[in-house]
DNA sequence: CTTTAAATATAGGGTGTCCTAACAACATTA
DNA sequence: TAATGTTGTTAGGACACCCTATATTTAAAG
């Protein structure tokens, strides 16, 4: 199993070399904000695992087995994110606990949330119960409530 | 700052005393999956910093400091547990998950998950739009999308 | 080609968390 | 009260992760 932070390096490693082509132990320590001793040590780690390839003063490259980590943890990394723009929170805060979120939860759980992502995604408008939601969090109180309240309860079931 | 493992020990305190009145190390281990001297470490540390209060061969008891942040830990983990059975993740699932990202997340996002919850609990029937969204998890298509169709776009603005 | 600056590597140390094994205190009950 | 079983404690060690300070290698500029 791998560890939260070795997960971290991976993802890093993934997206610098999606960017630059290649990756440098420096580029890691300032995408994770750690000194690079710190990367050399876990870079050996990872390549004694068969995560990274891994040649002194030459960089890193995944290995398959290492890049197909690295995929699924920015998958959930996007997905997280994504699902926390829509319920509105801001973009900063929403990329970092994405951060915090994407390890170790269960696949049913990262699902769900998927499903969420792409229920919304897929709706053929602005969904309204997103605009009540807004509503909401800006006042604490649910439009339709106010609604039925003065409809005398026509039965007519409301989009949240 | 305290660290997500001894955040997790301040909870599992706190839950334990609310059952049974008082804490014992073996109840926290048990709670926690972990040896017991794993647990008079980490608890001997916890009174150094003035959570707890632990005396030898006779249990432990939350400080007011502990008991606030045991709590505000506690409180994260129902709301976030209550979102995860929203988005229909199976409950004992949930619950694990819930205890996972209970921890680190900015405040902000807390209350957006927080408000989506409320903002469900408070409609004045069961949402429309969550009954849209169980089909869609079943079938992965948006019953709006179908409707639209059908019904040639009236430009009512549907659930989601 | 040499000097220097930047990047990388190593050595050595620290903290947090966990474990096992051995020992000590307590509680029960014969 | 003595024997026994349960619970709690200590000692000692492991591992992941991070750091600083010091060496080494590479790359760039003179």
């Amino acid at each position: 199993m791998l560890s939260r932070k070795a997960e971290d390096y991976l993802e890093a490693i993934l997206n610098i070399a999606e960017k630059k082509g290649y990756t440098r132990i420096k580029d890691i320590a300032l995408a994770l904000n750690v000194k690079p001793s710190s990367v050399v040590e876990m870079v050996k780690r990872l390549d004694d695992r068969g995560f990274v390839d891994y040649r002194k003063y030459d960089g890193v490259t995944l290995t398959p087995k290492g890049a197909e980590i690295g995929k699924a943890v920015w998958g959930r990394h996007t997905t997280i994110r994504a699902f926390l723009e829509i319920i509105k929170v801001p973009e900063p805060t929403a990329d970092k606990d994405a951060c915090i979120i994407e390890h170790e939860l269960e696949s049913k759980t990262i699902e769900q949330i998927r499903n969420l992502v792409d229920f919304v995604k897929s709706a053929p408008d602005y969904p309204q119960w997103l605009e009540h939601f807004e509503v909401f969090c800006n006042t604490g109180v649910h439009p339709c409530v106010e609604e039925k309240r003065k409809g005398k309860g026509k039965g007519h079931r409301l989009s949240n």
